[in-house]
DNA sequence: TTGTAGGCGTTATCAG
DNA sequence: CTGATAACGCCTACAA
């Protein structure tokens, strides 16, 4: 018994008038333990409420049941979803999450995964600020498992779960510009694989349209909270759009507030179509069109591929990529 | 150099050609160390970038720098925002956060509290799912400090950082009373002392206003996804409210749903008002009156009691409870 | 079937 | 100023 109060193993052999060796036996069902000295034991576990000390047991299996999770930030709703899917897997697993934010602070990220190494965590849930494996050299040179979820670094071969952003981007452009838009204001993150395709994705469509893209619709946008910002500026230059095209839901909270303030109507004056789903975009003022991107299921699906590479410590990667769907409402 | 390749203390004492205690004392600045071996020492360190282990730190120290948080469901906005409350304090001080979910469910939680306090956290932060201690004796009985956070246990002397939450009740329900309702219907959680204090709110409100509560206008709705059901059901049972008094505001998307399905006015046949004041509540259709609780700060506050209990081992409890705001927008 | 002993990686104590 | 050595709590050969 020490300050805090957990009885030891040393404290349930003692009670149970056994060994150590014996009383780890008894607990573990290992080796051949009588039945009668078995119960003895159980019986002195249960009176002293005893729990194996995870650092003993870590220090000597050099594992620690741990998972370190690291997401731009847990109030994006979006990842709020896509940690709940890992967690529900991991969870009946035995394993335990480290959560940690990077806010799309790259800085943030490298102190974050070298944070959740010193941990020595089992695997890693990594969704990346960048695209570019730069930087995180730490990551890729230890030899914990890790998977990415929601954003990855294209031409690297890691394990990945994302969805197709680059139809993400085409079909939400390919919407606006069915719906006759052409001025189409593209509120975008940057730096992340999702932006990057997305990019990719809303020029292809207005190239296929023969519309030529104009540099100075496209704003960057690093992190949600500045959306209201970025809406402001761009209409205050006079960009004149028709529609805007953002990153994410939440996002698109900002602009529709901005413009809501400003009196322009949405769609008639300009229509706003974004990227997630999330479930209370259906009851946006007006609830609003945006591409579906299931992130629970992500989460769900990164969590297995990770056990699996923890268990059966197999070197090949795999990647899945779910497909997006547009859900049309009533602000296009 | 083991599985993983984590250099240990030996291996940079090798190195640097000293003793494991020499290693130690340099790079822990501890005692006298030689100027010049220091510096070898910390190059040794550096080359074979040594971090030192946690579980054979915490196992000697009986601390592991590891707080569990355990809510209802982080996907729950209200409850990302505390967490990210209680993470920005705690990152800082160098504590890592385990996180937990009871999904609202009793059995759930007691089971994560005893996860928790297996993995030898030093303290806990909990949103309890019930006012009243009873099953929760593992988290009593152990002598590992813990604050609650936005709901407490009313009569039992501990930490916690709440906001008042029968003023949240009273200040909505004056409000609708004071737009001319009469019959609301309060869609309530239920068992927690938010609940609890909510409901009491409501129920001053009525009888100051020579109001006679009507026990079937009350409905319990345990989870917030649940919402939809429980509008729709309370409808068709033709109990003729006038405004709906929700929970929280994710709630009330639910609500607002459905009450848009059935193609019903907002505010004109029925107000709908709730509580959080959750970023999107602004631009919901049409813009929520909700009551303001202040969520981030809570979980920054409870972090930083948190935080004093485990440094300077205080006995003495702490109370904080925010005052809560109304925010008049258009759904009342 | 049971007990003894060694070691996982650190830190702290105590000699030297 | 430095180096053995003894814990911390647990598991597992190896002996008995």
């Amino acid at each position: 018994m020490k300050i805090r109060g957990y009885a030891t193993l040393k404290d349930v052999a003692k009670k149970a008038g056994v060994s150590l060796a014996t009383a780890s036996r008894a607990l573990n069902n290992r080796g051949d333990v009588d039945q009668t000295t078995r119960k003895k034991v159980l019986e002195a576990a249960k009176a002293l409420s005893y729990t194996p000390n995870p650092l003993a047991r870590g220090l000597l299996s050099g594992t620690t049941k741990t998972i370190g999770i690291l997401v731009t930030t847990i109030q994006n709703p979006f990842y709020a979803a896509v940690v709940s899917g890992i967690e529900k897997v991991l969870a009946a697993e035995g394993y335990t999450i480290i959560l940690c934010n990077s806010h799309e602070d790259p800085e943030a990220e490298r102190e974050a995964i070298r944070v959740l190494l010193a941990r020595r965590v089992d695997g890693l849930i990594i969704a990346p600020v960048q695209s570019k494996p730069d930087g995180l050299e730490l990551l890729f040179k230890s030899n914990v498992p890790f998977v990415f979820v929601a954003r990855y670094m294209p031409g690297v071969d890691t394990d990945y779960v994302v969805c197709d952003d680059e139809a993400v981007g085409r079909l939400a452009t390919e919407h606006l510009i069915d719906r006759g838009h052409r001025r189409i204001l593209f509120m975008n993150s940057r730096g992340n694989s999702s932006a990057e395709l997305r990019q990719r994705g809303y020029e292809q469509s207005l190239a296929a349209h023969g519309i030529s893209p104009e540099p100075s619709l496209i704003r960057t946008v690093y992190y949600h909270t500045q959306a209201e910002e970025a809406i402001s500026a761009a209409l205050d230059e006079g960009l004149d759009p028709t529609a805007v095209f953002c990153f994410c839901d939440e996002m698109a909270v900002g602009v529709l507030r901005v413009l809501a303030a400003r009196g322009i109507r949405v769609p008639e004056e300009i229509a706003v179509i974004s990227c997630d789903n999330l479930a209370f975009s259906a009851v946006l003022h007006p609830p609003l069109t945006t591409v579906d991107i299931p992130e629970f299921e992500m989460g769900v699906e990164a969590a297995r591929i990770l056990l699996n590479k923890i268990k059966r410590r197999k070197k090949k990667t795999t990647q899945v990529v779910f497909t997006p769907k547009l859900v049309e409402r009533a602000s296009t």
